[in-house]
DNA sequence: GTAGTTCTTGAATGATTATTCAAGTATCAA
DNA sequence: TTGATACTTGAATAATCATTCAAGAACTAC
């Protein structure tokens, strides 16, 4: 008996994440996610609640998709060190082009709200040992391949490499420049090599 | 003939800079500001033009004060590297104890306002520019302490070194491990002391 | 003391905001 | 068709905010 939305979810939070991603969750209005997504602020509250409603299912999915594409790495079949630093070059290539003037969306909002809401800081917490592990799941299997040293910690160079990221995501907020992001990426994987680490 | 301020200019930007420090630019306001300077509105009004003026002489002296930081370090005779070990440590330590929570007020402008406004922007990449150069300059001279390899380049390692800090910034933000921290500051350190970087 | 200048005060302004809700509309089972 | 249910609409609400300004107060030079 009930109406059917006329919208689909998955495609609304994807037309929000794209506006908070470019102008955080403090600047963007209800106004603004009305405009993105073509629904009226009544059928916005009635879908998500409340705007932080909507900010959290946002960075779920921008979660979601970030550890499938780490996961995908570990399950492929090809050298996994390699694969790591081609994906620090995307990111740093990003930067230096200001395709990625907009950062990592995990880390604006880590920035931006993690101090002032603790369901939003909860949430972010969760999320981010979630990518630190699927890093670590990726570096291990580099391990039992004979691409890092046996005696290297998969999970404290997952968080070494996580902080890098992050780093890097900060760096291309600031007028970056290409030889410091091949510093960078350099110091990152020389230091992954070695065995001390 | 004139009538002299009741106020201390430079105790004024350390009470504002506490203020956003803490709550970001966004989220304080004029009444925040009022609230911890003791100043009325006319009066901030008059003395720093309008609320951008307030923040970006908060930044100007932010940054001062940390490149003066490295600058002593550089100048002082003991060992470099050690002492570079110890402020990732001091960063390490904060963001651990939760005493820093308010993460790097650089990196938080960085993030909050550099997409949004040019003039902060402008101001954010000079004041970087200054602490990569004297970090640079402060790792030349422990190169010429023996302390560094001598084919490591000191404005690379150092662009290295800020996005590690950065990074740490930005992990003071999640819930910060002793051992994630531990093993970042051990990941900096053996990279610099490799010959390849 | 007086004039001239600057500082201080705090209420008023005008804009923007998240959120609500009552009325209207579409869908479907019977 | 009818009734029940849910979705859609967009104006109204109530709060917050940065900024202005006119009036009062204090200081200094003369």
């Amino acid at each position: 008996m009930p109406r059917n939305p006329e919208y689909d979810r998955r495609q609304v939070v994807d037309q929000a994440m794209a506006v908070f991603w470019e102008r955080g969750y403090g600047k963007t209005s209800i106004g603004d996610l009305v405009a993105a997504t073509g629904l009226k602020p009544g059928s916005l509250y009635a879908a998500f609640g409340n705007k932080k409603g909507i900010y959290l299912e946002v960075l779920e999915e921008y979660h979601r998709g970030f550890v499938v594409r780490i996961r995908d790495l570990a399950r492929s079949g090809s050298p996994k060190m390699p694969a790591v630093r081609e994906l620090l070059e995307t990111i740093a290539e990003d930067a230096v082009s200001g395709r990625d003037r907009r950062g990592c969306l995990s880390v604006n909002a880590l920035l931006e709200m993690s101090g002032h809401d603790p369901d939003i800081a909860a949430r972010l917490d969760t999320h981010n040992a979630g990518v630190r592990l699927a890093f670590a799941e990726l570096l291990a299997a580099a391990q039992k391949r004979g691409e890092l040293p046996e005696a290297a910690d998969p999970m404290a160079l997952a968080a070494f490499l996580v902080s890098n990221i992050w780093g890097m995501r900060v760096m291309c907020k600031a007028r970056a420049d290409r030889a410091a992001m091949a510093a960078v990426i350099d110091g990152v994987m020389a230091s992954m090599a070695e065995k001390s680490a």
